[in-house]
DNA sequence: CTTTGCAATGAACGGGTGTTCAGATAATTT
DNA sequence: AAATTATCTGAACACCCGTTCATTGCAAAG
């Protein structure tokens, strides 16, 4: 190999997967070509093929970075002991992540029906994989009697539906700040679990 | 005029809404021709422009429909006294209608952002009206001291987001029936608001 | 039974789609 | 300095898009 792979692609393939991020959030992945995401970039269509084989794949590898992202994150994130404490850090963690990443977010949760069936299964895997760290947190507070939930993967899909929603609103020049929106939501939450 | 308008309108107009929805629903707008809606509907493309201006105005009409019926329904709901009664009584009817409904929720939902701005406009407003429904009950309730929630507006979308997900995930064929559900998200949502 | 006029056809319009590829470019290794 | 090779250009491919319109068909009104 006479040059160490993607010295230019260090800079374009970036920029290309940052393009395709702030217009399939704005607009949606049917309704962006290939040549408009070029034209933010600054390069002509062709130059695409070079950093992704296709369309399908560029969506997949934002979605697949994405949460592979937030998987590591959370696992970085400490989740104190005790049942209530650790739904608490989860519920924190999930909204700050979140807010920080709105169109990566959006995306993900949008365009999952514009996935392959293969590569919506793979997405789901991940997905799913992030829900379990709710679900493990609500079945202990169960277990240890400190939650009043019926069931834990309901609790966890409304608790997820709950906070995702957040981000189909929240404005940073709203009413209200993220961390007045972080305490109403703990609250809430803590409450809706009986603890 | 020379014959009942719409005689055979009566007849392919709705079925025109029909393809729409399913397609709109399982595709997304902007992945679905008009040509593929004709397919469905068994008629040449040319054939829908007799019934609706085009693509945008098709997505509006659907958008328009399902919330006007939401408002509609939800009005008929007959909402028994007092602040918990009330909560639970919406939150039942609203699980209800939407289970029967998903794919018009589904594109009331996500569809927006391929609104024109006017017509964004107008949707939000009658989405707005219907959160509306469900923030003066927790407004009577913080009122009355019978929920403890620090603001209705934010317990409004907290709440309707943790609603609408369970259409992102209900199967009927699924571990519980929507009867469990519902009497699962009653006492979370109830719990949730301090009640 | 003729008139009336809405609804459906089928072809066309200009333009956009994802993707490919031969050839030019430029940067790094030898 | 020369050779190498990842990257980019620019044009092309085959096809699909939303929308329009002259023509045709047909069901109801008079």
């Amino acid at each position: 190999m006479a040059r160490t792979s993607g010295s230019h692609a260090a800079k374009t393939a970036p920029r290309i997967r940052a393009a395709a991020i702030r217009l399939f959030a704005r607009h949606g992945y049917a309704a962006v070509s290939m040549r408009q995401i070029a034209g933010e970039v600054g390069v002509q269509v062709g130059a695409l093929y070079n950093h992704t084989a296709d369309k399908q794949s560029l969506l997949l590898e934002l979605m697949e970075g994405h949460l592979t992202d937030l998987l590591a994150a959370c696992d970085r994130a400490d989740s104190p002991d005790g049942p209530v404490a650790a739904l608490e850090a989860f519920v924190r963690f999930h909204i700050r992540y979140h807010a920080e990443r709105p169109d990566e977010v959006f995306i993900a949760y949008m365009e999952l029906r514009n996935l392959t069936p293969e590569n919506f299964a793979r997405v789901q895997t991940l997905r799913r994989r992030y829900e379990d760290r709710l679900e493990s947190i609500l079945r202990a507070g169960i277990a240890a009697g400190a939650f009043r939930l019926a069931d834990a993967r309901i609790g966890t899909l409304a608790i997820i539906g709950m906070l995702t929603g957040i981000n189909t609103w929240f404005r940073a020049k709203g009413r209200l700040s993220l961390a007045d929106i972080e305490a109403i939501y703990c609250d809430m939450i803590r409450q809706s679990v009986g603890a």
